[in-house]
DNA sequence: GTGCCACTTCAAGTCAAGTTGAAGTCAAGG
DNA sequence: CCTTGACTTCAACTTGACTTGAAGTGGCAC
């Protein structure tokens, strides 16, 4: 498989298989006058990075999950830690969730007049949940 | 208030209240000289600030809400959106968290032979969910 | 054999949300 | 009056994950 191909079959830009490769996370088997040959291995472990990905780590984290050797090798108090941070994430998300709607809904004039609201300023002050972004809608390529 | 204590007074340093006022997310009431001068409403914006980046919005999505007057006046369809995006969210979290939780504990010798876990690699490529980043410590400054 | 165009490389740009540094200002205390 | 040092400005740097552009190469269809 070419880049092309990968790219096509994966969804994951040319570009950002290059910067994968580049960082270590992807290999190619070899070349092709100058062009990278992979083969099959390489989609699963996309698949694998994107799951890390979702699952909060960056790319670093998820290079040394797999750089020492060719298995998966993942370190299991790694995956069980980020998980309870995850576990975090999702209180704090789901606080906000509920404020959020009670916002939404609240009668008060003003919303600073709404004690569940006001509730809520103490509760992003406390909480450490830092800026989301949204994922790249990453819808081009695709056929 | 002066900028000094407006930082020590929100935990928001002072680099960052400048920041906000030059993005037009505060307002100083004044200048005592060069320096800032601050109204004790700052405090509320700031703890409103913090609370929309919480629920992840953007600086600039939080600008636009209050951008008009000097009411808070959030559009409620914006916080149910808003809401809604977390849950899917959060419901991509959970999902996440149960993976790694079992891939924590999973017994096959590698991942990749684990049914569970695999079914996880295509969740991941499912979902929409981008990559996070923690927030800074920032356990610099409180007394 | 030759031309095209997908590939290559490398550097630089982007975005968000600030932080950091240098150089300058000025209110207040001695 | 003079020093002090907290403030000011402005620009450049940071981080992470890429994307984009320019310039070059070469595999493959014809």
């Amino acid at each position: 498989m070419d880049i092309a191909e990968v790219a096509q079959r994966s969804g994951v830009p040319a570009s950002t298989l290059r910067f994968y490769e580049e960082k270590g996370l992807i290999a190619s088997t070899g070349r092709r006058g100058l062009r990278r040959v992979f083969d099959a291995g390489v989609l699963e472990r996309l698949a694998l990075i994107a799951l890390g990905r979702s699952a909060g780590f960056s790319l670093d984290e998820i290079g040394r999950m797999f750089s020492p050797g060719k298995g998966v090798r993942i370190d299991r108090r790694l995956l069980a830690a980020k998980a309870e941070e995850l576990d975090g994430t999702i209180r704090k998300l789901s606080a906000m969730r509920e404020g959020l709607l009670h916002a939404a809904a609240c009668p008060a004039p003003s919303h600073m007049e709404c004690p569940t609201f006001r509730r809520l300023l103490g509760l992003a002050g406390a909480g450490g949940l830092g800026g989301r972004d949204k994922k790249k809608p990453s819808s081009k390529g695709r056929s």
